[in-house]
DNA sequence: AAGACGCTGGCGGGATATCG
DNA sequence: CGATATCCCGCCAGCGTCTT
């Protein structure tokens, strides 16, 4: 019975095919030989990296002006052990609405001043907020950068301004890997217990704690507990990411983009 | 709002089954 | 053998969910 319709509708097609197939020209020709000078741009993926009980964690989140991954960063916090960094970042460009509403954080261009909920914080410049961050890594030898959904927005973000100020390289030299807490999570904790995976929620229903949600200090400490308490043990080699991973899939696309085609 | 990923349902189509 | 029915798996559009 099925068959029946859906050859039907197969008839139908190769109609509107052979109807079509002269505007088609080279859609199907084979093209799927990789050239030399494709494989030059492709970086090297990594061997697979592995977890040891030494490892040192290094929980981090940023605040950005919006939600673009060429966003940038106005609040960056980091937390290792008993370890805090904290730096509000003079923004370059305007602060999205939602963004602003969301982290209470606004600046005025005109007097280079950065407000959290209408009270001036004291601010430095992006480059040497990035310097400073990376000095923290320091204080243990390659950290594991811990973070929620970062592998989709704040390992983005972050390397996107590493990179402007040529310092992406120092930093992957100065890490060992990153989790993804998000993903984490969504293993750990039955959606029946927690109804959704956003940070906020999951360190209320888990923990039972409420916090300052979206002031990326109090992200961190709070991801920090939730971390150390409920996630770290569960961890396996598949949750370590290299942290070339968004590098290795970006110089790939141009290769998925050409098979698409 | 921008963008990435996971999940899902529907579809295509090959392989197999059944019937005359 | 030919025609139809069923099964199964890969693919993909569309939707939901996270981040600020």
């Amino acid at each position: 019975m099925f068959k029946k319709r859906r050859i039907e509708k197969k008839k139908n097609r190769k109609k509107a095919q052979r109807s079509s197939s002269v505007k088609e020209g080279t859609t199907y020709q084979q093209e799927v030989e990789v050239n030399v000078n494709d494989c030059n741009i492709i970086q090297q993926i990594p061997s697979s990296l592995t977890l040891s009980n030494t490892d040192k964690y290094l929980v981090f989140d940023l605040e950005t002006t919006s939600l673009s991954r060429n966003s940038d960063i106005t609040q960056l916090a980091a937390a290792s052990g008993l370890n805090v960094f904290q730096r509000y970042i003079m923004p370059r460009c305007d602060i999205s609405n939602e963004a602003s509403k969301i982290t209470g954080i606004s600046f005025c261009h005109a007097t280079n001043k950065m407000y959290l909920n209408g009270r001036e914080v004291e601010t430095c410049t992006i480059q040497q907020g990035l310097l400073d961050f990376l000095d923290f890594f320091k204080l243990n030898e390659l950290p594991i950068l811990v973070g929620h959904n970062i592998t989709n927005f704040d390992m983005m973000v972050l390397e996107n301004r590493l990179k402007e100020f040529s310092m992406f390289s120092a930093f992957i030299a100065s890490v060992k890997g990153f989790i993804d807490t998000l993903k984490l999570s969504k293993r750990v904790f039955p959606k029946a217990d927690v109804d959704n995976y956003k940070q906020q929620t999951l360190v209320k229903k888990v923990l039972g704690i409420e916090y300052a949600a979206h002031n990326a200090k109090d992200d961190v400490l709070s991801l920090s507990e939730l971390f150390s308490q409920k996630l770290q043990s569960r961890c396996v080699e598949d949750d370590l990411h290299h942290v070339n991973f968004n590098s290795c899939k970006l110089s790939l696309k141009p290769l998925v983009d050409k098979k698409n085609y």
